[in-house]
DNA sequence: AGCAGATACTAGAACGTTCTAGAAGAGAAG
DNA sequence: CTTCTCTTCTAGAACGTTCTAGTATCTGCT
């Protein structure tokens, strides 16, 4: 009978050591890089191993080496700034030869399942984006794997931050220089970093020497909370005495006082100014225009990374900057 | 020396085998559910392996037999209907006993390797949401393990579709039945849905037999190039001939065209109504209040796990249905 | 020529699981 | 009491890789 097509195997290393004429072992260290071969097998292997369009088998190697190149990040689907740090450690990755797999967090999932997911797909560290875990519970999984906690602080973990009180100074210092001096920061309630933003902005009331009038109100983190409280606050407070510029705790919170606003016959940002957190998709959106504060990605993922990939990692915390736009924007006159 | 406690190593099957005198064959018999096993081994077994809280290694278990119950999806971070396809997949995989690992498409990175990195990482099956591969690599992906396409036709794929005639049909009727006659539709350029929409839109409005007039307006999926065209739409048109009513590609879209319709100075819905396209957040955000068409995520999810946990699948197609809100809902007298 | 010390290479075990093939034991039928 | 079948169990190979320990093969030096 005839030669039959054999039915796309995947490629093996003892394909491209027979097709190379090495052995397994050689085959192995060159696809490694690791040293022990000299460069003409070096040459030869790799020209056999594009040839036969060999891969590398993450899950064998890791079986055998625990040491795959391969991080695990758990992260929130719903949240754009934890897309856009998706996207920072994906290319982080790339420039350090390493591969990403993701579980997503949230919904009504159990959060220590999606990290051993992760851990039983061969991930050799783990990224955690706001994990909600209890400390124990990320300990017991840290004592398997390497974890990172990103924009989440545990004592026991390494955890890599942004200085949160850094942009709310910033936001406040703003204001300030616009004129401001009635300020309202609508609080996030429950959300991870809403007690640290509150207390930066009750300090850098507090710096002004009574100069500033800073009122903070019980918010949320959604749209529509905030939009309860500032809806209230605009009819309960007579003009004179109210707030020219209110600190949403987030952008998306920010939309929900931007209704408030409208809702009350203001202008922004002539009559009151607006603030966001966190320069997502929602403060670009055009007709949000909304001034807020970035977070840096990319030193936040590459900081992440590093402590993933290191043995000996710390915790490190990043300064946020300012974008200014037209919620703030100066009045033109 | 004192016996030292042994460095937190996971615990393995032979260790279960042994803490319940079983050979590991069994213990490996018992943890996959196989027949072959005595009632008495089982729960002697299971006891073991909770007590020593043993968890099967994946990747061994992937390397040796191909079948570890994990699929891989691939998704685009933004997107907040890959968001929810992903939460109902996560539930319809927990429902069949199945794990998965997410990766993300999209940005600059290549989707072939973000597939091919699953797959290293032990997914047996492959669900693509919205994937923009050509259609020989899909092929070639897909000789390696079983690829869904989810919201994407392939010809020689499995592929689990929306409806979105059906979707644009109750929409147009509703609008009709408010008794909008001047229809505008923007369309979603390059997207992915686009064409189907579009075409979609024309033929309802044939089938109104003159009775309607039906615009299109090429316009894209985002929301600032929707404003723009919409924006110049509503200047260059007269009043009597301006459309009562604007089907925006999707919700995002129809975020810009809702700032064209705000600067225009009209009203909605009464003056022109507005829909979008997938009831997405953006629909819901309060201050949006946006009638849409809502895919059916949990039947899509649920044919889309099917397709890839079964050999022999068949693509399938859902209907979406409509949800009505202020946007568009009847002038009040 | 003989030897030390590199350097280049390789056989075979190991990682944790599943799978194949067969052994041991228990009845049932002759 | 043998033989057969069925069930329950087990030894050992296999998956694709890395690692350990070692064997050849080259250097240059006395």
């Amino acid at each position: 009978m005839a030669p039959s097509t054999p039915p796309a195997r995947r490629p093996t290393l003892a394909d491209v050591a027979r097709e190379s004429g090495v052995s397994v072992a050689l085959a192995s260290i060159v696809m490694r890089g690791t040293e022990g071969a000299s460069e003409a097998s070096r040459t030869k292997v790799k020209a056999a191993a594009l040839e036969l369009g060999y891969r590398p088998d993450s899950r064998a190697r890791s079986l055998r080496s625990h040491h795959n190149r391969t991080v695990g990040v758990a992260l929130r689907l719903g949240e754009p700034v934890h897309a856009e740090l998706a996207d920072a450690l994906y290319a982080e990755a790339e420039a350090r030869g390493y591969e990403i797999i993701l579980g997503a967090i949230g919904g009504n999932r159990d959060e220590r399942r999606v990290l051993n997911t992760l851990i039983d797909a061969g991930a050799e560290a783990i990224i955690g984006i706001s994990p909600t875990l209890p400390a124990a519970q990320m300990a017991q999984v840290a004592s398997q794997v390497p974890v990172v906690s990103l924009l989440r602080g545990y004592r026991q973990l390494p955890s890599v931050l942004t200085d949160e009180a850094a942009g709310i100074d910033e936001l406040v210092a703003h204001l300030l220089h616009l004129g401001h001096r009635r300020l309202l920061h609508l609080d996030g309630g429950h959300a991870v970093a809403a007690a640290q933003r509150r207390t930066a902005f009750e300090r850098a009331v507090a710096r002004a020497n009574g100069n500033v009038v800073g009122t903070v109100l019980g918010a949320g983190a959604d749209e529509s909370t905030t939009f309860d409280v500032l809806d209230a606050y605009l009819r309960e407070t007579a003009a004179d005495q109210r707030a020219t510029a209110v600190l949403a705790f987030n952008d998306r919170a920010a939309l929900g006082a931007r209704r408030a606003i409208d809702l009350a016959g203001l202008r922004v940002p002539d009559q009151i100014a607006l603030t966001g957190f966190d320069d997502s998709e929602f403060a670009r959106l055009a007709h949000a225009d909304l001034t807020s504060v970035r977070q840096d990605v990319a030193a936040l993922a590459s900081a992440a990374m590093a402590a993933a990939t290191s043995p000996g990692a710390a915790s490190s915390r990043h300064a946020p900057h300012l974008v200014v736009r037209g919620s703030s924007a100066t009045s033109k006159h």
